[in-house]
DNA sequence: CTTTAAATTTAGTTGAGACTAAAAATAAAT
DNA sequence: ATTTATTTTTAGTCTCAACTAAATTTAAAG
């Protein structure tokens, strides 16, 4: 049972979407890994997608070819691969979904910022283009997802983000507001909602030492290892 | 890519759930439309099975060779098929699913009745427990569609659906409420919402003639041939 | 009954997208 | 510069769920 397409209603003025080839499941969580691996990696491997993906070197590499021969990634053996203007567009389409489906789960269905990653996971692949128009209108075209990954815009530019530092490298005495939290993992999101240290929380910075560092957010004060502080920015 | 299950956070109350072998989007589908298939037709063939998913006898019968090993469906060969009680479970998870999503893309998305149907057809597969029992909740716990059709209720159990007729079995002078609209035809669907021939709409049976029922529904009245005026139930 | 038609099943193929095992290319270490 | 280790690619296999073509079974007509 093939999956089929499902462009939302093709009016007149959408023409430029037309020609973007219908992709599986698998093709955009590549498309997305690549796009994602990027902002942090400089070159992207095939074991990088290996690890991201959990799938064996052989068979991204098979996936590559096929990715290369669509003209949706530029590949240079043994080297990398970089997104194709194309490609790029695509893996920005589906991080759009993902993103605008985690906002939406917390806003609207109650969801807590461990539970919106795996559940958007899956819809990013299958909404159509009204569902994401419908649930970006809903919320007033917002251009930051619960974790404070910029949303890209209908057009699929990613919105302009102010400059931010990991929460390890203030001062003490400074304060500061969490802007954005990188990582999916449940048992540490789990966490950090817990002590407060969410999205848009005010904190401040009390003193560090080689254990960690320690912030005081409201009327409590934590000590945070380095290696969950670097996931934290303002 | 092998999708992987997501049945929620599987709570110490929700054992039998458990048990549920996790099925391809096409098995569901399968079972779902032998259900919706029995609903009618008393008994499930190769062939309806095959024009109603629109893959051809061969591949059904290679499905229902599976179904059958995994006992989701009873099979007598060159007879038909029928559910066994897990397989109708699933299929009525399935159709929970799908109905709460329709319903839910027409209050709180804004869909038309013609559009939701596409739409839910592939959501159903992916949403978790989590997102079914959300909507769900949002909704008040609801037990009909917007088509009218009933929707599951959480232990998988019919609601009591209110005895019906065809519209064009009133007599003359006879008014009536719409309760269910049998179909899922696009340009069908946007006719009749376009003549206010929505659920709960109050009409009133005029007359009718070898053409077809004349209907009077607000101040206006229409000619309804009797193919259209089959599917309306009141 | 026997022949013909229709429905169903069998047999074999295809394409995606994973996998393992082994070969080839690149990078690191002696 | 060789040798060794790591990364990447090739080659071939597997499962799933579709397909076509042909054989078989059941149903309908003469
Ligand atoms: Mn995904
Ligand atoms: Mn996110
Ligand atoms: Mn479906
Ligand atoms: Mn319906």
């Amino acid at each position: 049972m093939v999956r089929m397409a499902h462009n939302g209603s093709n009016g007149p003025n959408k023409l430029k979407i037309m020609d973007k080839p219908q992709l599986s499941e698998s093709q955009e969580d590549y498309l997305k890994h690549i796009f994602k691996l990027r902002e942090v990696n400089e070159t992207v491997t095939t074991q990088d997608l290996s690890e991201s993906l959990k799938v064996r070197p052989a068979s991204v590499t098979g996936m590559i070819k096929k990715l290369s021969s669509m003209e949706l990634i530029y590949h240079r053996p043994y080297k990398g691969v970089v997104l194709t203007e194309l490609g790029e567009k695509i893996a920005l389409e589906v991080l759009r979904h993902h993103r605008l489906l985690e906002l939406y789960l917390v806003d609207h269905l109650n969801y807590t910022w461990d539970e919106i990653h795996d559940e958007a996971e899956r819809l990013e692949h299958v909404i159509s283009e009204k569902f994401e128009a419908a649930i970006s209108k809903l919320m007033g075209n917002p251009t930051r997802d619960p974790h404070g990954d910029p949303i890209p815009s209908v057009d699929l530019e990613i919105p302009e983000m102010p400059d931010l530092v990991s929460v390890d490298r203030l001062h003490a005495g400074q304060e500061a507001v969490i802007q954005r939290v990188l990582t999916q993992d449940k048992d540490i999101l789990n966490m950090l909602s817990r002590l407060e240290l969410t999205i848009d929380a005010n904190i401040l910075m009390v003193g560090s030492d080689k254990t960690g560092i320690r912030l005081k957010v409201g009327n409590n004060q934590y000590l945070i290892p380095y290696s969950i502080a670097k996931l934290i920015w303002v």
